[in-house]
DNA sequence: ACCCAGGCATTGG
DNA sequence: CCAATGCATGGG
C-alpha cells in the first residue's frame, strides 16, 4: 500500500544512513527495501511514486513509518531558506530528496546514542547489532530493538561481553532501571529536554542534542559537540560550529544532517 | 603494532 | 573553573 510523503523524496538517499557503517538489525536494509519490526511484526518499506510501498500499512505501522521516514520535516521551506546559502544551496540541490530519518522510540535513540559514544560508527553499529541479536526479538528477519524491561534485566556483564565498555554497560542498564518518563519528555520545550538528558547518568549535552535531532525532530537541535559534524562545518564553511548555530536558525537540524550527509556523499 | 573514531564521568590542578 | 585520563571495538 502506497504511503504518500512529500515530493521530492529520495528513499534510497535518507536511508543510508542504515547501511552505511554496516549491519542495523533494527532497520534492515533488504536489497531495496527498509525492513522494520512494528508490534513485534516485520514491515517492509520500498521506494514508490509519490511516496513509499509499506506491507503491512495499517494503524499500527503508518505512523510508525510516518516518523521513521522523518514525515514532520518541511523540506520545501527549508529549501527556500537555504537557497541563498553559498554551501546549503548547492547542497539541497544535490540532495535533493533527502529526508532525515528519525528514532521513532526514544529509549532506543538514547541507548543507540551511548553506543555511538566516543567510538567509530562501524565500531557502534557492531556492537550495537550484538545487543539487539541478543536481547531484542526477531520479527522475519529484522529484530524490534531491545526493550527498557529486558535490558533492565540484562547484566552489565552481559553487555560486556558483546564489547560494551563496563562504564557503557552501567549507563545503559542504569538508564533502563530508572523512572525517568521518557515518552514525557517529547512534552517539553529544547532547553527542558536538554536538562533532563544530562542529569541522566551516561548521557552528555552531545547525546541530548541528538535526541531532539533524531528522536523529536526539532528545528533548531544542533550537535555541536559532534566530532564528524565539526570536521563537515569546517571544511565546507571553514568556520567553528558555534559561530555557525545563529546563521543557521531556524533550520539548524536539517542543516546539520544536510552537512553531515553531503561530506559523507561529495 | 599502532592510531583514531559522530563522548562521558572521574580525578586532579 | 579547565586539563588530563581511561574506556573497548573496528578500520585504516
Amino acid at each position: 500500500m502506497l504511503l504518500p510523503l512529500p515530493a521530492p523524496y529520495d528513499f534510497v538517499l535518507s536511508t543510508e544512513r542504515y547501511r552505511r557503517f554496516g549491519v542495523d538489525l533494527a532497520n534492515l536494509w533488504d536489497g531495496n527495501a527498509l525492513l522494520r519490526a512494528v508490534g513485534g511484526r516485520e514491515v517492509r518499506i520500498r521506494a514508490a511514486p509519490g511516496g513509499v510501498d509499506v506491507e503491512p500499512l495499517d494503524d499500527l505501522s503508518r505512523p510508525e513509518v510516518l516518523t521513521l521516514l522523518g514525515a514532520p520535516f518541511d523540506l520545501d521551506a527549508f529549501y527556500a531558506w537555504a537557497a541563498p546559502d553559498e554551501v546549503l544551496g548547492p547542497l539541497t540541490v544535490r540532495l535533493a530528496g533527502y529526508r532525515p530519518t528519525l528514532t521513532p522510540d526514544p529509549f532506543e535513540a538514547l541507548v543507540s546514542s551511548i553506543t555511538a559514544q566516543q567510538v567509530s560508527l562501524f565500531s557502534a553499529f557492531a556492537i550495537r547489532s550484538r545487543m539487539i541479536e541478543r536481547f531484542g526479538v526477531p520479527a522475519g528477519r529484522v529484530y524490534s530493538f531491545p526493550t527498557r524491561e529486558r535490558l533492565a534485566a540484562a547484566s552489565e556483564d552481559e553487555l560486556f561481553t558483546i564489547g560494551f565498555s563496563r562504564r557503557k554497560a552501567e549507563y545503559v542498564v542504569g538508564l533502563a532501571r530508572s523512572d525517568v518518563d521518557l515518552e514525557g519528555l517529547a512534552e517539553l520545550d529544547d532547553d527542558e529536554v536538554r536538562a533532563r538528558i544530562v542529569a541522566i547518568r551516561g548521557l552528555g549535552a552531545w547525546s541530548a542534542e541528538w535526541f531532539l535531532a533524531r528522536h523529536l525532530g526539532r528545528p533548531r537541535a544542533w550537535p555541536s559537540g559532534d566530532l564528524a559534524l565539526r570536521k563537515a562545518v569546517d571544511v565546507l564553511y571553514g568556520v567553528g560550529v558555534e559561530e555557525l548555530r545563529s546563521r543557521l536558525e531556524p533550520f539548524q537540524n536539517l542543516s546539520a544532517h544536510y552537512l553531515l550527509t553531503g561530506a559523507r556523499n561529495p
